[in-house]
DNA sequence: AGAATAAATGCGCATTATTTGCAAATTAAA
DNA sequence: TTTAATTTGCAAATAATGCGCATTTATTCT
């Protein structure tokens, strides 16, 4: 009997019953570096030869995020709920405004931020998002020409 | 004959044609503080007895988008596109995870970090988007009872 | 292991958010 | 004001997500 990733044991502390469309997404959430919509984990799924129903993934994301095990995020320009695995080290993203692609920020500026916000708003600060937006070299590139 | 606000002058600028649904729009995007979704923009307009239709809101808020008068964004938990004005000045927001409550925060603590990551990358960094998550005085009391 | 029980999934359909095609109306230009 | 180019209205199409209920599956209990 193999005990699952990091990750997958989340399920059983949380509560959610373990079942195979739930490893799988957790699975393949923690394979991508790259926040996902739905209908790409459902993709994945069917690759992987899972069986799976589109509202199932909607479902079983839903719950994830629920109990914190994935983040529910959107970005600009784009209408749909996008997961990824909490890793808990959380990330920040930097959009591309010209082709979409999405890369991975390393280090976060906010943590200080974050402590003086507490204390003047008395809110009990939960986290953040943030995401910076400009355009990779590729894109600056075709704007110098084209444009 | 008079001139609209500093901001419906943007139309002109930009290329757009100057309609009464467009100058209404950022006149009703110019007295809201908060992002304001296209069905909201919609009903507003009703209310001021301006005909128009929900399609042409969406069209008229991407165009506005597109041409940088308004900001297009988006908030976790809520799937549909919110419209602010640009008012360069850049807000950011701290949202109640209770009760949704959306709130203005005045200091962007970003501007040095965005220099050091245009460096790092060889991106053309053109802005970013930063909401803070938490949650408020009201929903902390009532947390603390509830559940 | 097998039965009981609670939870999860599949499936089809309902909703909500947003987009699109095209004809009619409106704006800016000449 | 006639024209040419946009823009709007309307209706119908998509896209994203949610829901209800019968069936299946994961855990618990024996």
């Amino acid at each position: 009997m193999d005990h699952g990733s990091e990750f997958e044991d989340g399920l059983k502390r949380s509560g959610l019953k373990k079942t195979k469309q739930r490893t799988a997404i957790l699975g393949i959430l923690e394979e991508s570096q790259l926040p996902m919509a739905a209908d790409q984990v459902f993709i994945q799924l069917k690759e992987k030869g899972i069986p799976a129903n589109l509202s199932t993934v909607y479902r079983i994301l839903e719950a994830l995020a629920e109990k914190k095990l994935v983040n529910k995020l959107s970005i600009v320009g784009d209408n749909r709920g996008l997961f990824e695995l909490n890793r808990m080290a959380h990330r920040h993203y930097l959009v591309c405004l010209g082709c979409k692609k999405i890369t991975a920020i390393e280090h976060c500026p906010l943590e200080d931020y974050e402590k003086a916000l507490e204390a003047e708003t008395s809110y009990k600060i939960a986290g953040h998002k943030l995401d910076i937006y400009g355009y990779c070299p590729k894109c600056l590139e075709k704007r110098r020409k084209g444009s």
